[in-house]
DNA sequence: CGTCTACTGAAACGACTGTTTCAGTAGACG
DNA sequence: CGTCTACTGAAACAGTCGTTTCAGTAGACG
């Protein structure tokens, strides 16, 4: 491991703990054991620093995608056991930093869309919406309703997020997503089920 | 109106154009035609000002609260109606800036608890439940599962928001909204129902 | 040995930050 | 008129910012 990917590695975990938008080289550098000077020689400049950080955590959040993708055939699972799946990973509490850069980073792109930060907001959302699709059977997934649905799976799981990361409250929470899951099914078959 | 709220005014619509955590005196002063000297008189502090906008912002979260509140005896209309007057309201392209600002303080407060931006995240999840818990009935809004129930509705709207905010793809958004409001009635009354 | 490349510490540069000091101005009151 | 209070413009203060300059050090290669 060279030096460069070790403090980005040390640099990534600063900022799960103190934030990436107020992010300050001196500060930074103090805390990791380097300097100013070196942080800017090995990433050109604050800026690619950020950059690396925020490739950095794309590369959590794609590795959780994925976990989702290998847990079987991802046409098979549907959107209910995904939406069970990425919540489980979601509500971790190991994840939480990480969550919350999250959550930084996408408010950050919606003030100030240009730049470092990009399009941030807007691509994660179609990550997301990607990997639910996958998870549609093919015939719901190119249609409007399955559209919607996937949308709609990707709301609550995101505002249950919202709703964990201020008030920490797992249990009520999780409680939402619990009485949602049912609720996923193929639009033709809604509502309480005798089975699967 | 006093110099101060003027000067309030024209600083709230500078930050909902161009965001709250990088505000600085100097360039917000000349745009405003004032001055930094004058904007530490008036409000005690840097710190004193951005209260004052977070105050300000505040404002016209809890009007929009209110017009639900107001929009019949909130006890009667449900989760679904109120879900769909939230929506209506957070879909309104007019109110885009003040829920950007809105995104912005949630996730700094989430990233910094301590200070200025409190716990303004937790606060605001407390807020829009318990506006809902208003809107369920009464037997409903004291069980777990009314409490459950109303956290979906919010997760759902927040979810729906934020991904409003990023693609503005207004039209699949609210169809996803449109899909779940029939889920939101009584447990046990779930599914397509003959009517109302 | 000499030389070249990769790397790094210390210090300085200019630009910015919030805040304060100083010197007023404008208006009300006696 | 004098005086007092409320307000404000200009400039300076001390601090931090990202970045750069300069002067090296360490190691590889010939």
């Amino acid at each position: 491991m060279t030096r460069k990917e070790e403090l980005l590695e040390a640099t990534y975990r600063y900022v799960l703990e103190h934030g990436l938008t107020q992010l300050s080289l001196r500060p930074l550098a103090a805390a990791i054991g380097s300097s100013p000077r070196v942080l800017v020689f090995l990433f050109g400049s604050k800026e690619g620093l950020v950059r690396a950080v925020l490739a950095r955590a794309r590369t959590d959040e794609l590795a959780a995608l994925d976990h989702v993708r290998a847990s079987g055939d991802a046409a098979t699972i549907g959107l209910t056991t995904a939406v069970e799946c990425l919540w489980a990973w979601l509500a971790t509490p190991d994840h939480r930093p990480v969550l919350t850069l999250w959550a930084e980073s996408y408010a950050r792109s919606l003030v100030e869309p240009g730049g470092v930060w990009g399009d941030f907001a807007a691509a994660t959302v179609h990550d997301w919406l990607a990997l639910l699709a996958d998870c549609q059977p093919a015939r719901e997934r190119h249609s409007a309703d399955g559209s919607a649905r996937r949308t709609l799976a990707l709301a609550v799981l995101r505002g249950a997020l919202l709703d964990l990361l201020a008030t920490g409250d797992h249990k009520r929470v999780s409680a939402a997503i619990a009485h949602q899951l049912p609720l996923l099914r193929p639009a033709s078959r809604t509502g309480p089920l005798p089975s699967a």
